[in-house]
DNA sequence: GTCATCTTGTCAAGATTTAATCTTGACAAT
DNA sequence: ATTGTCAAGATTAAATCTTGACAAGATGAC
């Protein structure tokens, strides 16, 4: 009922505007000088901006931001449009650069909308492992070298943490597997190495329950024997090894004898081995480890 | 400071209508069979409605929907008028009972399940406003008595975040309202209210913009002058007054006059009054706001 | 290399259109 | 009698229109 009419709906000029990120002016110049888009009149003459030129002009304006000229790309088809605006506007396999680019604008619609785009095309699990990893790490580097504000990184960090802990999401068939209880210890507040793990165990079969960062040893015992889990995975980054080594210990030595304590992330691999601790220095080995575990425990307490 | 004219912000007759929940026509016959307000106009004719006036509307209205007759309460004084009115408040939720033991046993799977049941009824905005609001106080409250683990306080405080950050997705038309930066500063962790906040935002056709917590000030100023904010939204919840009002006036001072400062959260009203800072004590009146907003010219000519 | 020319984004002025608002008066349901 | 809503026709305020100009940078000729 919304639109019965064949009248799709159009947008005034400072809706285009503002949806574009062009401005009236030159939204005007554009079409009187290079015929970019047509857009339709009202009788009385004030122009109408259907969707797909409100697109067109996006790929125009990327195309531009990229170095074309407009008088060059005004006339081109979508299809070559496309491929010119490529550079900035597709998320490609090596597409983080749009995303990055947005990022530093703190164009959070932008930036959202690649994301999900991505996140679309690959599935959650490898969207974490291929994609929302490498785009942390980079991040963190051109933060690290004031390339990039830390309000972008703060953007960032939220956009993704919220996309993949909707991806967590546990299906009742899930909770067939063996559970495996997800969490970072006090002083280790990265959280997205623990989501990329705890999304991949959830494609691995197993049922993830992910408590998130900063939990105190206590709790995560407690927390364990509450669920019945047959795993505990700890995620390191930024503790020292010296002090992890301490903690790993305190909570191997309070956990059941049954239960598996596992470690990964960056920091995994600088602590030393120990009795009863499994240390992991990747996800596709994580992942490999979760599968086994479906195997091992056929009969659950 | 924020005006530099001495003229205070009026507001058109579709702002007085859509913030008091009358509509035109019913102002209209309000003001010229009862007098109840007296606009102010313009060298034309239009009306412009004072902040003092919306809200004596306001009350108004909350009296005639309390059973109080318009010719009668047309006249009276605020105090009066502020006693009539104290019959309307709404009901308090129920359903947060199953939700809390799903968590109590750490079931993340039910306790999502749940949840996500009540946000696809209520929808994200007022889900936020009332129920992971009064949620998460219930948590806090029942994990200060020992009554809840931490643990469960971590599971719960990740899927609420991860679902409001999900809803709180930009959407292309969002883009035309005036752009709003929400964030807190170092040393304030707590998201939700802020989140929330962002929410009630994007829902009352502002364009959020979501930094999450504990950016230093300096790239809070940074961020606002790199979106073209119009308005730069913080959240205080555990921060003392003292501290914040230093931070917020530290932050005041490095912001453009144009740009509105706005402060919400439990510490908003314990912190004095300043210029060129707007507190906010509830999330309606937030919105109201945000709306307000939307209308705002600078005054009369 | 230098200088004229072209390209491109922005601005201003004055006319016009669209979207809101105005007043008045009517009408139906308490 | 009170009160909310609606319609008609006039008016105002805010957007938008076109035209033309201008400046900063890019391009190209010499």
């Amino acid at each position: 009922m919304t639109n019965s009419d064949d009248a799709e709906t159009t947008y005034p000029l400072r809706a285009a505007a503002r949806l574009t990120g062009l401005s009236p002016d030159l939204l005007r110049a554009w079409e009187s000088r290079y015929g970019v888009v047509k857009p339709l009149r009202t009788a009385g003459g004030t122009r109408r901006y259907r969707a797909s030129e409100l697109e067109r002009l996006r790929l125009v304006k990327a195309a531009v931001d990229a170095g074309d000229r407009i008088s060059v790309v005004a006339r081109l088809d979508p299809v070559e449009l496309a491929r010119r605006a490529a550079g900035t506007e597709k998320p490609s396999q090596a597409g983080l650069e749009p995303i990055l680019s947005a990022l530093e604008r703190l164009d959070a619609e932008g930036a959202q909308r690649l994301l999900a785009l991505q996140l679309s095309a690959m599935g959650p699990v490898s969207f974490a492992r291929e994609f929302a990893l490498p785009l942390a790490r980079e991040i963190g580097e051109r933060w690290a070298t004031n390339r990039m504000g830390i309000a972008s990184e703060h953007l960032a960090t939220g956009v993704l943490r919220s996309m993949l802990g909707s991806a967590l999401t546990p299906t009742a068939a899930s909770r067939l597997g063996p559970t495996i209880v997800f969490a970072t210890s006090t002083g280790e507040r990265h959280e997205l190495g623990l989501q990329s793990a705890a999304l991949t165990a959830l494609g691995a079969g197993a049922n993830p329950i992910y408590l998130g960062a900063e939990l105190p040893v206590e709790d995560l015992l407690g927390a364990v024997a509450n669920t019945g889990a047959a795993v505990l995975a700890l995620s390191l980054v930024t503790i020292p090894s010296g002090p992890a080594e301490q903690m790993i210990a305190a909570i191997r030595n309070g956990l059941p004898d049954e239960i598996r304590l596992w470690i990964g992330g960056p920091g995994a691999t600088e602590i030393a081995a120990s009795e009863g601790v499994e240390r992991f220095g990747s996800l596709e080995e994580f992942e490999r480890r979760v599968t086994l575990l479906g195997f091992e425990k056929s009969s659950l307490p």
